[in-house]
DNA sequence: ATTATCTATAGATCTATAGATAATGC
DNA sequence: ATTATCTATAGATCTATAGATAATGC
């Protein structure tokens, strides 16, 4: 067996860890097979012993990162100690870091709208990897699943706006207000 | 003075129709000049005629796309007799029809994600368009601007996520949920 | 000896331009 | 006579493939 053990599936790791940034920085239709091949240190000729297509590349890409972004949350609550560890989260998700750095965040804002025109595949798997946030937010929020996905569909409009404005200080609002209403969503649903 | 009166003003308006209905449907970079003007009735060629560049037809595209949008929603809100005008707004705005017809709905979950990686002028005019929004929106619900960007942000990221899935169920249930957590948003909102 | 990766390239796009042609008002 | 639109094309991509080369374990 020529090469040692495992190698293929690193290089294949470093391909997906490539296209993960990306992707979630330039969009899926604007980077290139040979620009997500540089950045994993090789030439594009041998993306295709990797994967079918780029579009398979695509759906693994977002359940890295989805994965990536759980456990990044996961810690951000497991740092809190005073606060309810879901307002860690809010407080995670809908800062200026975040939105400023979009190659390593959610997919969610940064993917969504072009996955919905992609093929049924890539869209299965966005679905579950969807369903995994909605279920971690729910748990940790102490809330029903509903109430975790008006949270999270909230959190992730409020980053898609964030994001497109050119005015520092309607973004840094959007943000702020969005922190504050994520909350209050909490609040209301516990009381009813 | 060849061809009538405003001729070429009404063939760019054209232009613009097309490239909003395409833009929307598959996103900047899914689509073409070419296919943008076919659209229009026209070939390529004479595009560069009408505008300096395809970003410069974005831009016109967006101030024209959103302000198609606030008449629908303006209209939506005028038929509404009973219930508070935002109800109707909600209900519209959070529909499986607007959720199902991208090409003719608001812009804000087709294009943020990709305005974001834009140039300096698009993103100026979407900034202002998105004020314009939430102003329709802030008025139309009678509440503080603040809370109108929040009520906006939660119905963008209903819309970006419902759009995502591959799960009819699962894309309802973000729908009626995010209609419910918002009229939550601007009554709990009122008691501050 | 085997297989991962590289080089080279086919074929199909895309944006943008230049110059020819067609459609109008005078 | 003037100008909007069309045809044709340059130059730069992009995805995907085929076959050559290089890197390893035996």
């Amino acid at each position: 067996m020529p090469y040692p053990e495992g190698h293929k599936l690193k290089v294949r790791g470093r391909i997906i860890d490539s296209a993960a940034k990306a992707i979630r920085a330039s969009g899926v239709q604007g980077i290139s097979v040979p620009f997500i091949m540089k950045g994993a240190g090789l030439t594009h000729g041998g993306f295709y012993s990797h994967f079918d297509n780029k579009e398979q590349l695509v759906a693994e890409t977002c359940r890295f990162a989805i994965s990536e972004t759980i456990a990044l949350l996961q810690k951000a609550a497991d740092q809190e100690k005073e606060a309810p560890k879901i307002h860690a989260v809010i407080h995670y998700y809908l800062s200026p870091q975040h939105r400023d750095q979009t190659e390593v965040g959610c997919i969610l804002p940064a993917l969504s709208a072009e996955v919905s025109r992609m093929s049924e595949e890539v869209r299965q798997v966005f679905t579950e990897e969807l369903q995994r946030m909605i279920d971690f937010i729910s748990d940790l929020a102490e809330v029903d699943p509903l109430t975790g996905q008006a949270l999270l569909s909230l959190m992730v409009g409020t980053i898609v706006l964030a994001r497109s404005v050119r005015d520092a200080e309607l973004s840094d609002s959007l943000l702020s207000t969005g922190r504050q209403h994520a909350k209050d969503l909490i609040k209301t649903s516990a009381q009813s």
